[in-house]
DNA sequence: CCGCGGATCTTCT
DNA sequence: GAAGATCCGCGGA
């Protein structure tokens, strides 16, 4: 198998832009590149889709429940990995927001594959199009081999990681209520890239 | 393209 | 005991 061609690595998000409100993180994150080093492999996908998961009267958010063993890190500091199994099969990956202490959440939903494609796909024999390989929560995290060993994982450091990349114009976020859940089901906090094939559900 | 059901297990009620 | 921040393959249009 060919080594894949080098990744041009940017620079690692900074702390300070994780500890805002949930929102904003959310927004902001859309563009950004996620990068998983494996095997001395690095792995990266644009972030595409995002949703927002809210302290205080967010029913759907997993904080809504309090601080539990599955939760603790959504209330820790920002700039970390909250990843949780779900269905008995598939892991969801979640970037920590807002300040230390209050609980704020920014699962990720789909990404645009960047580099170490060939690798993905190993890890997603199943995915015929480019388009399957990584659009939606459960198939990024098999793709980038994201798993609970990654539960609290610092992403501004370590081998998955948040890169800088230029900002999404506002007029090409759209924004629609989150999917797959029945409580506190109307909020619109989904937001994803404009006319973008990798999105989950068009 | 669309809708439906099965897989599979952790977490909270 | 049931639901859950999902995905995939199948059958039909």
């Amino acid at each position: 198998m060919r080594a894949n061609l080098p990744v041009v690595l940017t620079a690692r998000v900074p702390r300070r832009f994780y500890a805002r409100p949930t929102v904003e993180v959310a927004r902001d994150l859309l563009g950004k590149i996620i990068v998983r080093r494996i095997d001395g492999v690095d792995l990266a996908g644009r972030i595409v889709e995002v949703e927002a998961y809210l302290g205080g009267e967010d029913q759907a958010a997993h904080s809504y429940a309090g601080l539990t063993d599955r939760t603790r890190v959504i209330y820790g500091p920002p700039g970390h990995a909250y990843v949780y199994f779900i269905y008995g099969m598939y892991y969801c990956l979640n970037v920590v927001a807002e300040p230390q202490g209050k609980p704020g959440a920014v699962l990720v939903r789909a990404l645009e594959p960047v580099a170490g494609i060939e690798a993905m796909r190993e890890r997603r024999p199943r995915a015929k199009r480019l388009r399957d390989l990584a659009s939606g929560p459960g198939k990024l995290t098999r793709a980038l081999g994201v798993t609970l060993a990654d539960y609290g994982a610092d992403l501004t450091r370590g081998d998955l990681t948040v890169r800088d990349a230029p900002a999404v114009a506002p007029a090409d976020i759209v924004v629609s209520p989150r999917i797959g859940i029945t409580k506190s089901a109307d909020l619109p906090l989904r937001f994803h890239i404009r006319d973008n094939e990798h999105v989950s559900r068009r």
